[in-house]
DNA sequence: GGAGGCCTCGGAAGG
DNA sequence: CGAGGCCTCC
């Protein structure tokens, strides 16, 4: 037996060394799981077992990175044959390669979820209907929950029982707007995100040759946390794995926190259904975290119904004792853990990357961060806006879209007439229009301004197809040049770069810089031999020149911290228990452990949604390995309000025995009156009579006079709220503001202006009506005013 | 065409 | 409170 198998526990080894059949790993936190992974991988390879047939699937980026980087150090350079890569991205590439099966060119755009949301919010618009009932997120989450069900719109709109749901919510539309985007999307040649796993369904429904490709191609077959697949994720992994059935599947039920996106623990227990042979193994020995931790973790997710038997335990050591922090607000609370973070350096010579903090909301990083940076100590926020999320960056890659994929809708739409170059408005409107009644795509039909039916002057024509001309020039350019070369070219070209040079503020400075910044990464690209994460580099059609479409593809289904690069990594880590998933630090906070915001207060009305709950408030404790911090707040402001909050349910859920209250002394507490929906009583340890609060004590607006400040906690300095409103303008909401006719103002009259307020006609250039004046604000200084619209009130 | 005020609304998140 | 979409005003 080889020896790296020496370094594994027998349950780890065993999964490991069953290479053949379907096998299922249920992985405990903490348990190696990772581990196995890439030690079956190098099994595999060291069996002689050809890298090009193994695929292994993740859900993100970050996973799939780490793993290949593992699997390096393991197996050595075969490893780069492998398949291994997100869902998405090998399906994509799968798609590319088979795109004309399914109508579509192999050049097909991927919308992200802006692009869906826009392209949404459009389709509404030319319905004419209200976007209260049908929003747009609404609408394209009852699509995307179809497609990752299998329904097209066809089905969609065939299906009673679909239709008698969109009836019932007042949506009877749906089926229509589905049709209408889907087909929208086709006519622009672009996939959304759920098309990518939808069209790969169809591609093997529909295509058994191409499905027996792909089959044979890939004999063995891992997924990674199984537990968060849906179900159109499940159906290909079925399919794919139907020739030879070596698919081995790793998940943690009690981690899976993502069924609020469709996500289905239901597929874990199909399998056993769907494969009578499979074979299962529990990694139940913990390596991470103290017995404390480990024993907290257990108690918690035992008072979840659901779930599968396991039983987690650990050798380490006992540890420390759970801290529980009581504060008197979010700013407190902020205070309290950045001096605990503080402390804990000094006293164990600690670094900052030894400690994460995590949250339910990214609202609460704000406390947190102000804390920190009062303590002067670095910190690093994860998820918030990302590098591929800014606007300057979005709009230059719009322009790299087009040239690769002139028919991407969305991307004519975003920058047409950015920079400007008069294609307004009502010209997109007008030639957007043509398209939908004609079916065709936008840019079709902006090539054919001249001859098409879209009623427009000769002027706006002309400007057109000069846009049309340069798009066009690109594509020519786009095989023969590589990826920087095109782009530099481009961002000059179509004088994107040169709009933002013109901005010397320090936000436009730095929006210069993004896009260099971008700019750099393509040269990056150029200059590395780096093939796509995914896909072996035999695999990529080599002409020898990296092109700029392929840096495309590279990127398109990159997020988030993917792009941060920092140099400085010994930073506290704050982020939301989501993004901390799969991750370890040897001290964490937990903060904002209240009732209506951890268990959220969208998930107090079911069963379901709180064992969701729960379960994501079992992935936070088990994120520490040796310290773990639990804290609340008494109040907390939220969305400008003061709320009250009750300890969360979760610290009474919690082996008393693994607990040390610091400053939790119990209080006697007032409710509101109203407040009688208790489903949930008794005193708990925290002091406090716990109940469900209504609106969860927020202290309605209207009951509060205007002028009066809000209850402050303790904790917050009277006269740190900043004063909003302050109007300069003496008759600010008056109503009944009446402007005197604009033909006889005269100059040197004194007039009043709603925003403005009081002043002196300096001078009057121009013939009425476009007469403009010139009038010295007493607050606001000179300003230059259209008469026609500026509703100045004649004062004697 | 574009800047800025007004209004609305708010969940966590992958690709 | 803050972000983002929409609308008004110049």
């Amino acid at each position: 037996m080889s020896e790296y198998l020496q370094e594994l526990n027998e349950a780890q080894s065993d999964a490991v060394v069953q290479t053949e059949g379907p096998i299922m790993i249920i992985a405990g936190a903490g348990s190696g799981k990772t581990r196995v992974l890439t030690y079956r991988i190098a099994h595999l390879l060291n069996n002689g077992v050809d890298a090009f047939q193994i695929l292994a699937l993740t859900f993100t980026n970050k996973a799939a990175r780490e793993m290949k980087e593992r699997i390096n150090k393991v197996a050595g350079a075969e490893a780069k044959n492998l398949w291994m890569g997100t869902f998405h991205s090998v399906f994509a590439k799968i798609l590319r390669i088979e795109a004309d099966k399914i109508g579509f060119p192999t050049n097909f755009t991927i919308y992200d979820s802006d692009d869906s949301k826009s392209l949404m919010r459009d389709i509404l618009k030319e319905q004419s209907l209200d976007d209260k009932t049908y929003k747009p997120s609404v609408v394209l989450n009852r699509i995307s929950n179809a497609k990752n069900n299998l329904y097209n719109w066809q089905q969609y709109a065939h299906n009673p029982e679909v239709q008698s749901e969109d009836k019932s919510t007042g949506r009877p539309l749906t089926a229509t707007l589905f049709e209408m985007y889907s087909k929208r999307c086709f006519n622009a040649s672009a996939m959304d995100f759920d098309d990518i796993l939808y069209y790969t369904w169809k591609l093997f429904q529909e295509h058994p040759e191409v499905l027996y490709k792909y089959q044979n191609k890939f004999k063995y077959i891992m997924v990674d946390e199984f537990q968060d697949t849906n179900y159109v994720q499940y159906v290909i992994v079925r399919k794919l794995s139907a020739q030879h059935e070596n698919i081995c599947v790793v998940g943690d039920d009690a981690q899976s926190i993502y069924a609020f996106r469709g996500a289905n623990i239901q597929n874990i227990l199909n399998f056993e259904k769907d494969y009578p042979e499979l074979r299962t193994f529990k990694l139940e020995q913990n390596y991470r975290s103290t017995k404390v931790i480990v024993q907290a973790a257990n108690s918690i997710i035992a008072k979840n119904k659901n779930q599968l038997k396991k039983d987690v335990w650990t050798d380490n050591h006992f540890g420390e004792k759970i801290k529980v922090i009581k504060s008197l607000s979010d700013n407190e609370e902020g205070n309290m853990v950045a001096n605990s973070i503080f402390q804990e350096k000094m006293n164990h010579q600690l670094h900052n990357k030894d400690f994460a903090i995590l949250y339910r909301t990214n609202a609460q990083s704000r406390s947190m961060e102000e804390a920190l940076r009062r303590l002067n100590i670095p910190y690093r926020v994860y998820g918030g806006t990302s590098f591929y999320n800014r606007k300057e960056i979005k709009d230059l890659l719009a322009y790299f879209r087009l040239a690769i994929n002139p028919s991407d809708e969305e991307a004519v739409k975003r920058i047409i007439n950015y920079p400007t170059r008069g294609i307004g408005k009502t010209t997109l409107d007008k030639l957007v229009s043509t398209a939908v009644n004609e079916g065709k795509s936008l840019w079709e039909t902006l090539c054919n301004v001249e001859t098409g039916s879209t009623q427009l002057n000769s002027g706006t024509r002309d400007k057109i197809s000069a846009f049309a001309t340069m798009v066009k020039s690109w594509q020519i350019m786009l095989p023969t040049y590589n990826a920087y070369d095109l782009a530099h070219h481009i961002s000059g070209a179509c004088g994107l770069l040169t709009e933002l040079y013109a901005d010397r503020t320090p936000e436009g400075i730095s929006h210069y810089e993004n896009v260099q910044e971008l700019l750099n990464g393509i040269k990056e690209f150029c200059d590395s031999g780096d093939v796509p994460l995914e896909v072996p580099s035999a695999e990529i059609a080599e002409n020898g020149i990296r092109t700029l479409d392929l840096y495309l593809q590279d990127i398109a289904l990159l997020t988030d911290a993917d792009k941060d690069k920092d140099d400085d990594d010994n930073k506290v880590m704050l982020m939301t228990i989501h993004s901390a998933k799969g991750l370890e630090f040897m001290n964490v906070y937990v903060v904002g452990m209240e009732e209506a915001l951890f268990p959220s207060q969208l998930a107090l009305n079911s069963r379901t949604e709180l064992e969701e709950e729960r379960r994501l408030f079992y992935v936070a404790v088990t994120r520490a390995e040796r310290k773990l911090t639990l804290s609340y707040a008494v109040s907390r402001y939220k969305w400008g309000n003061l709320i009250n909050s009750a300890p969360s349910r979760f610290l009474e859920e919690i082996d008393e025995e693994c607990l040390e209250l610091i400053n939790t002394v119990p209080k006697a507490r007032t409710y509101n009156d109203d407040d009688t929906r208790s489903s949930w009583g008794g005193e708990n340890n925290f002091g406090m009579k716990q109940r469900y609060t209504n609106q969860n004590g927020i202290q309605k607006k209207t009951e509060t006079p205007k002028n009066s400040t809000p209850p402050k906690p303790s904790g917050i300095p009277a006269g740190f709220k900043k004063v909003t409103n302050a109007q300069p303008a003496s008759n600010a909401g008056n109503s009944d503001f009446v402007a005197d006719e604009p033909s006889k103002i005269q100059v040197g009259m004194n007039v009043n202006h709603q925003r403005f307020g009081n002043g002196q006609v300096i001078s009057i250039e121009g013939r009425f009506p476009d007469s403009k004046a010139i009038i010295l604000f007493e607050q606001e200084g000179q300003k230059q005013l259209l008469l026609k619209f500026a509703k100045l009130k004649i004062l004697n």
